[in-house]
DNA sequence: CTGGGATTTTTGTTATAACATTATAAATTG
DNA sequence: CAATTTATAATGTTATAACAAAAATCCCAG
């Protein structure tokens, strides 16, 4: 038998995968507060379907640290702790300028603008006040560079560290006001981006991390 | 009610618990071949059970990569590709010194001892060429000393990335005679630990994970 | 023998129900 | 009124059955 229509070969997908995203994007967006409870038949009722698929769905997060699974199986957003977010802060400062530095080596200039294009969305984010447009422009203007690597390693490493991040990031950051001060990081990125500059890039990004450390350990009371 | 006996404590774990942890024991002992098929009927008649604790157990470790779920939705334990293997283990390189630098700071001397004895079982396996008893003493050696970081966010994601390769190296390595070539860095990270060499220990560990990448790309013909 | 097509088997997906444990609310007691 | 106990509700766990899609097998024409 001939497919009628061999190119639109959409195959759906199953409920428990986009149970996962849309779980995995509430998270990562800060819409789920630390510590807050969740229980398989609240999503299920939430996302519509069976506590069968939203447990497919719940155990690859929980695999992930986006979900925290107590002593007492239930389920809940992480809480972490200040060694935690230091130790994830380290991390991405090791893994992103190095996918940074990959990236470099293949990027085209259709990306660069993206990035370009990123970067003037979060300032005007930042100037209104908008934290989560803030936290949106943010991720495209570093994942744009991290998926230009072409790395299926590196990339959802990355993207898993700032799922664990979404939740505290949000409630960290009440408003965006106080981040006029720091320096822009981003445009030294691109600056290097732009002239090849590989050491450049990767030190422009790994400070970019670590003015985040500094931000959220002064938030938490720390040197 | 007064609990009989308050001591004996023990929660009894769930089935997908330890499904969960017997089959990564698997996947990092390399006891399945890369490419394998697996399927949730047969895993739950395997380990006893049905296959909703195996669902839970197959997609935990499909999160951290330690399985495959192919375009039509099977189960399969990953095929590493040679820039995958590169990746991997240049973010080992990152990762692990890193965890070891923080180790230094707060080991005891009797977790040295337990890191000499299992380079010790190492050296002696190599000899009779015992390719399990290998990779289990230098997976002991390794995180006898990563564990002494007291890191919960280090720890797990080395040990992810060495469950990664389990597959791989297992057939990567049908002996281990032609080992006995290589440099000892073993040593000269317990000789760096004693004396308190924090440099000197990161580059040895750095040092033992890229020689496995020089000999991992060798058998993969390259350079 | 060798392909190709129909059939059978296998496999992942999902919903549902029963069970044990834990958390919450209510009732009781001092 | 506070603390403790009891009862109720909620939650995670597991097994099972029905369904759809894919893979393997079988069968027959050439």
């Amino acid at each position: 038998m001939i497919k009628e229509d061999p190119q639109i070969e959409e195959i759906k997908p199953p409920l428990h995968e986009s149970i996962y995203v849309k779980l995995r994007q509430s998270l990562a967006r800060g819409e789920l507060a630390p510590g807050q409870a969740l229980s398989l038949r609240n999503l299920a009722s939430s996302f519509g379907g069976s506590v069968t698929p939203v447990r497919d769905a719940v155990w690859r997060l929980t695999a992930e640290y986006a979900l925290h699974i107590g002593p007492t199986r239930r389920i809940s957003v992480p809480q972490l702790k200040k060694s935690e977010i230091r130790e994830l802060l380290r991390v991405r400062a090791l893994l992103e300028p190095e996918a940074a530095g990959i990236a470099i080596k293949n990027i085209s200039s259709a990306t660069i603008d993206k990035m370009r294009i990123a970067d003037e969305n979060m300032n005007h984010a930042v100037k209104n006040g908008d934290v989560a447009q803030y936290m949106a422009c943010n991720h495209d203007f570093h994942f744009h560079l991290y998926r230009a690597s072409g790395s299926s390693v590196l990339v959802p490493m990355i993207e898993a560290l700032w799922v664990r991040f979404g939740p505290f990031m949000r409630h960290a950051y009440p408003d965006v006001s106080g981040m006029n001060g720091v320096e822009d990081h981003h445009a030294e990125a691109l600056s290097a981006l732009k002239r090849g500059d590989d050491f450049g890039l990767k030190r422009a990004i790994a400070a970019d991390v670590n003015d985040g450390l500094k931000f959220l350990l002064h938030d938490l009371g720390e040197s």
